[in-house]
RNA sequence: GCCGAAGUGGCGGAACGGUAGACGCGCUAGGUUCAGGAUCUAGUGUCCAUUAGGGUGUGGGGGUUCGAAUCCCCCCUUCGGCACCA
């Protein structure tokens, strides 16, 4: 029996209960339907669910539910990012254990999830601080290091000094910390990485096939990858056996190389330079990027293809990370040796002629011409294109072994080492005798200790736990030490997707069957924060394991949408603000359903969203009215027949209600499949409420009609508004929830207009609208044009120049 | 500086070369109600006009086209990403 009032706490509450109990969402390997894998990231358990969760999370379950309708076996797990810094902040602040604090957290956001009525199969779920999920990283992390792809090194590192631990290249933004947006320091520190850049070139070639994904992404994986041809060449430093070596990838200009630039810290600075005066002034070099600036070291470089001998500067503008460390200098043809050499007064000499440019005078440039073109002053290769001296001269090179063609790629190894305690233990062991020595397999997890205490003082917490520390070496027996750093958390995230196919896997990280069954992800959904951070990591993860033999999967992801952040005021919601809105609030005031629609509602998914309470009070009054609608009906909705009569038997009131029922079909279904509008789909549905409303007001409809008017608005709004629909459903009589039903489909032949407005113009404007039978042909429609008054006036007997007809819709006539 | 996206009523947004502004919010008027609220109905880009109707209009300027919010070129603004990567 259907209630007049719309009570949503009470519809809400008892639908969400029955799909747990009836696991309507719980899937099925081996159901004979297709799969779909409909994955949102999962959130960090910071203790409350925020707007851009729900928003996140909305856009998933709707995904879901609508998938499941269309056919689909669908995987659509949830889980917890619960390793990370603020469990340990919180602890330090509240004296709260991490691992309570985040338990705690995650059991009432998993409350906050339901009510929001997301369904996921919860069996599934998937929490990385627990023992059982981080031994695979420590695993994965063992086998890495077996591939030569973990490795350790002494380097300068970024260096947070308000998280106190080491951030990746990655984690760096705008020179802050992504977490606290505390300026970096470079730091020297002994680190473990993974070897990310022996991926670099299939990572970038891969990239080509991510065409699911925001092609924005894609190039920004692209640029941090950061490839560039060129070759590397060797420089003599004159009255020395050394040699420089200088990476370029215009090679094309090293006819105009007038000095050498090498970065400050480069090896042949404190190898070559004597001078203790020279030396200091080099160290004292300024950082800032805006001043170049550069000391003489007072050696010379000569130039392998001129035989000349340059002066070789240390320039605070050359990086050491990047290349070798050290470049040839061509003013005429690099702004930033160009700037150089004007204020170091060192000759500019111009080697290449663009296109259309005669002649140009060193002494005129204002700036350096970075173009291609034809070669000047380049001995033998005067006269050809770059291009093709960029190939000889190479040649040249690698024949007389001066150097060779080398790729280099910006992006740098992944540095995972973190000075923090709630994380995954790095498994491994340093023995005086054997050295470094990794966990053997049969003794992981490595456990992280339960009883550390935080201060919140520096340096790696688990180092002072001497229980911890002190172990055998597992080669010689003898006495050793643990790794005391833990893992980046980022490691965690870069392969839960993986672990959702085979959740309770424990003698492997995963079962090979069920990975290969349910991935790659179908569709991805979460934050463009992570465009090269998470999702770069999990690509590289994804081919690591790959190679490892555990699965066939070469990219997880196959569709990515990156949704829009929520705004209020024109910012950001965000706590520091004072703009934020409580999802909690807003569902014990409306309902969840009201929430759903209006993030669905308000703007397209990959757009931001304007967050507006009059708006939430639309979407609950549409609510309102669909309720209203069919309660105002109840009598004749409980009839029996499914509303299919013969399109010809109906009056014209009746088959113009059915004709726009599948009118609405086929529009809400088409903005769903077109890159999830749901915005347009709720539009649609919401005209179909209003015309149901006007067809009843104007004269009685035939039952049957309204019945299946109502029915297929109720299958069509249930993916955005679930607890409604569901209530509905069984309201008009049908048994079984509605996410056991099919979605709907929409006949061609009644959907189509029998009359249809012709527009026409004169000269492209707009002169006259008329109503025609659908289906006439041009030479018809033609006519019917010529005949209205309206256009004959405007016409008034001037030849028709040119007349074009767009089928079934308008008719331009030029004069 | 380089790369990219976006710019449409009072507001959020529709319109994938063919009627600009669907749908929602807000506003105005009316019905219902003791009143408020809720709800239902109608109207709502802008200018001129009593009406009929007409002009104009998608950041600005050009172009392609019978026809441009949509395609091309230049410029402006906003937002993102990268930023001495040799």
């Amino acid at each position: 029996m259907l209630e007049e009032r719309y009570d949503a706490e009470k519809i809400e509450k008892k639908w969400q209960e029955h799909w747990e109990d009836q696991k309507i969402f719980a899937v099925n390997e081996d159901a004979g339907q297709p799969k779909f894998y409909c994955l949102e990231m999962f959130p960090y358990p910071s203790g409350r669910i925020h707007m851009g969760h729900v928003r996140n999370y909305v856009i998933g379950d709707v995904i879901t539910r609508y998938k499941k309708m269309k056919g689909f076996n669908v995987l659509h797990p949830m889980g917890w990012d619960a390793f990370g810094m603020p469990a340990e902040n919180a602890a330090i602040k509240n004296k709260v254990h991490p691992s309570k604090w985040t338990f705690v957290n995650i059991e009432y956001m998993k409350g906050q999830l339901k009510k929001i009525g997301l369904v996921y199969d919860w069996d599934r779920e998937v929490t990385t601080c627990k023992p059982d999920y981080y031994r695979w990283n420590q695993w994965f992390f063992i086998k890495m290091y077996e591939r030569g792809l973990a490795y350790k090194k002494r380097s300068f590192v970024n260096w947070c000094p308000e998280c106190e631990t080491v951030l990746a290249n990655e984690q760096v933004i705008d020179d802050g910390c992504w977490r606290c947006d505390t300026v970096v320091e470079q730091k020297e520190l002994d680190q473990w990485f993974y070897r990310i850049t022996d991926y670099a070139e299939e990572l970038l070639k891969d990239a080509d096939t991510l065409d699911g994904w925001p092609e924005k992404v894609v190039t920004m994986q692209r640029n941090w990858i950061g490839r560039s041809e060129g070759v590397e060449v060797d420089f003599d430093i004159e009255g020395t056996d050394k040699k420089i070596k200088i990476f370029t990838t215009r090679q094309d200009t090293l006819f105009g190389a007038t000095f050498m630039s090498i970065a400050k810290i480069h090896p042949l600075v404190a190898e070559l330079v004597q001078d203790q005066d020279v030396l200091k002034r080099i160290e004292a070099l300024s950082d800032d990027p805006e001043e170049k600036e550069g000391v003489d070291t007072g050696f010379h470089a000569i130039n392998p293809l001129t035989g000349e001998s340059i002066p070789v500067y240390a320039a605070n503008f050359v990086l050491m990370e990047y290349g070798t460390g050290a470049v040839m200098a061509v003013p005429a043809h690099d702004q930033r040796d160009f700037e150089f050499a004007k204020k170091y007064d060192i000759p500019i000499r111009v080697v290449v002629l663009p296109k259309d440019v005669k002649i140009v005078k060193a002494e005129d440039m204002e700036c350096a011409n970075e173009e291609y073109g034809i070669l000047v002053n380049s001995g033998e290769y005067s006269g050809l294109s770059s291009n093709d001296a960029k190939e000889k001269i190479a040649d040249y090179i690698e024949n007389k072994n001066l150097g060779k063609r080398v790729v280099n790629y910006k992006l740098r190894d992944w540095g995972i080492s973190r000075q923090r305690y709630w994380g995954t233990p790095i498994p491994m062991i340093y023995c005086e005798s054997c050295g470094i020595v990794s966990v053997p397999e049969e003794q992981l997890p490595v456990e992280l200790p339960m009883d550390a205490v935080l201060t919140g003082t520096g340096s790696s917490p688990l180092a002072g736990m001497d229980d911890f520390v002190k172990t055998k070496c597992p080669k010689c027996g003898g006495e050793a030490k643990r790794e005391t750093d833990t893992m980046d958390t980022f490691v965690d995230s870069s392969w839960y997707f993986l672990r959702y196919c085979s959740p309770k896997s424990d003698d492997k990280p995963l079962d090979t069957a069920a990975v290969d069954h349910w991935m790659p992800v179908d569709q991805y959904i979460g934050g463009i924060e992570h465009a090269v951070l998470h999702l770069l990591y999990s690509r590289f993860f994804t081919k690591v394991i790959r190679d490892i033999g555990l699965i066939s999967t070469d990219e997880p992801f196959k569709r990515l949408l990156t949704q829009g952040m929520v705004i209020k005021d024109g910012m950001k919601m965000s706590k520091s603000k004072g703009n934020v809105v409580d999802p909690d609030f807003l569902i014990n005031k409306y309902g969840t359903d009201t929430v759903r629609i209006f993030c669905l509602f308000a703007a397209p998914p990959e757009r931001d969203l304007e967050w507006s309470d009059k708006g939430v009070d639309g979407a609950y009054r549409f609510l309102k009215r669909i309720w209203a609608f069919a309660y105002n009906n109840k009598n004749l909705l409980n009839k029996e027949g499914n509303g299919d009569k013969d399109h010809s038997e109906l009056s014209d009131h009746d088959s113009q209600l059915l004709r726009k029922t599948h009118q609405s079909i086929k529009k809400v279904t088409n903005s769903i499949e077109r890159d999830y509008h749901f915005n347009t789909a709720i539009a649609a549905l919401m005209e179909l409420i209003n015309e149901a409303y006007a067809f009843r007001q104007a004269g009685d409809l035939d039952p049957d009609v309204l019945r299946f008017c109502i029915k297929q608005a109720i299958l069509l709004i249930s993916p955005f508004a679930p607890h409604v629909a569901e209530e509905l459903w069984r309201a008009i009589g049908e048994v079984g929830s509605v996410f056991n039903e099919k979605w709907p489909v929409w006949d061609e032949d009644i959907a189509k207009e029998d009359e249809i407005q012709l527009v026409v113009q004169i000269n492209g404007k707009v002169r006259a609208k008329l109503m025609v039978p659908a289906g006439l042909d041009d030479e018809t429609l033609k006519e019917k044009a010529f005949a209205e008054q309206k256009i004959r006036e405007q016409i008034n007997g001037k030849p028709p120049r040119k007349v074009i007809v767009v089928k079934g819709r308008l008719v331009n006539i030029v004069v």
